[in-house]
DNA sequence: TCTCCCTCTCTATCAGTGATAGAGAGACTC
DNA sequence: GAGTCTCTCTATCACTGATAGAGAGGGAGA
């Protein structure tokens, strides 16, 4: 089969879901498609333009179809819908979030907030705050995921941990997480209720604004 | 002067202001200290650990005395003090955002979230709610500050850049950015406002709880 | 004083990384 | 048939985090 840049991302996904961001290397990637690694570099210039390529392939697998929301439906349930759907294309994949946050000038990120900041302008929203309103659920949809997806700490770091003092000194912190997680609630909870949180303030600022 | 562990850090931040996250290698580290490269195994375990103290001590700089608000003072505006002072905190060093996300289980951030998520508890705040506007916050300040920090596309993502193409592919995202920094807005207008939507919603949600 | 041990730094080396120079095979064009 | 263009190769570079193991120096106990 012919190598092209189109392959070579693909199989960059593929590598990405089998060993992670730090896996992600010219040589394995090479090696996987049967080729040396200098042969990359006629396809793609460097291994940025590589990961924005990969960025972008992800993006693409959940936001492939983009549509602005019905008429009757509110445009905070679709936003929030958007959000959710960010996080899924996040998710997929080992290290998505930082795949996405290392990413140089993404298009399906920038499609994706044109779809949304002009949805918001076509419901009243100035200009101005729709553009707030868009760049901080992706911001917080970002970060959010980039801590869900933070590897857990390696035995290193655990051995100087100290559960007990841990919790001596933030009986607060530890407190709400265990009562957080109570059976039956998930991660997936989590991400909702704090969604809730930025869409109710987009509400907010958006009634005020028109 | 006796090479310890804090010595070690304190270089590594300044390596770190100088050159940036990747130009924290350990052989130049070490020849700032006048040492050896593996001569810094015997205090740091590996670099996810000197990532780590740099983490902290980055955010100890702008967090070495930590308050609850005055009595007079609305939570929702220390909590916008504080999230203010965790951007300023990531800001004051390149890659900032950066290297508190690769850190792994750092004290200082548990201690912001302690004292955040007592303060709002202290206010009437159920526990589950203060541990979900706390991480809002958090999260999306971290985001916010991740994407502020992105380098600027390099020489070879920006010859496949069409200026004109894009324009009229994101109309819409275009026209809010020249329209949002006019003469005078600044970055840091930005995310004030869109500080004060996850403040916002924060604020509804509390409302609702209690 | 001699010896042992503990702390710390060294040299040497490893496997692996992104990237470039430049040779060369094959196909396509004039 | 000659020339050129496209693509892949070998060889190599400077650099990375990390480990093994030698050895210097000081303090403690005999």
């Amino acid at each position: 089969m012919a190598l092209d840049r189109q392959r070579i991302v693909a199989e960059a996904v593929a590598l990405l879901d089998a060993e992670g961001l730090d896996g992600v290397t010219t040589r394995k990637l090479a090696a996987r498609l049967g080729v040396q690694s200098p042969t990359l570099y006629w396809h793609v210039p460097n291994k940025a333009a590589l990961v924005t390529a990969i960025a972008d392939a992800i993006l693409d697998q959940e936001f492939g179809d983009m549509s602005p929301p019905e008429p009757d439906q509110h445009w905070q349930e679709w936003l929030s819908g958007l959000a959710e759907r960010l996080r899924r294309a996040l998710l997929a994949h080992p290290d998505g979030a930082r795949v996405i946050s290392a990413a140089q000038l993404s298009r399906t990120m920038a499609a994706i907030s044109e779809l949304a900041m002009s949805t918001l302008v076509a419901r009243g929203i100035p200009l101005r705050h729709a553009r707030v309103i868009v760049l901080t659920v992706e911001r917080f949809t970002v970060g959010h995921v980039l801590e869900e997806q933070a590897p857990r700490p390696d035995a290193e770091a655990l051995k100087n941990f100290d559960m007990a003092e841990f919790t001596e000194q933030h009986p607060t912190v530890v407190a709400a997480v265990t009562e957080y997680f109570r059976p039956g609630r998930t991660v997936d909870d989590l991400f909702h209720d704090c969604l809730e949180v930025v869409i109710a303030g987009a509400a907010v600022k958006a009634e005020a604004a028109s």
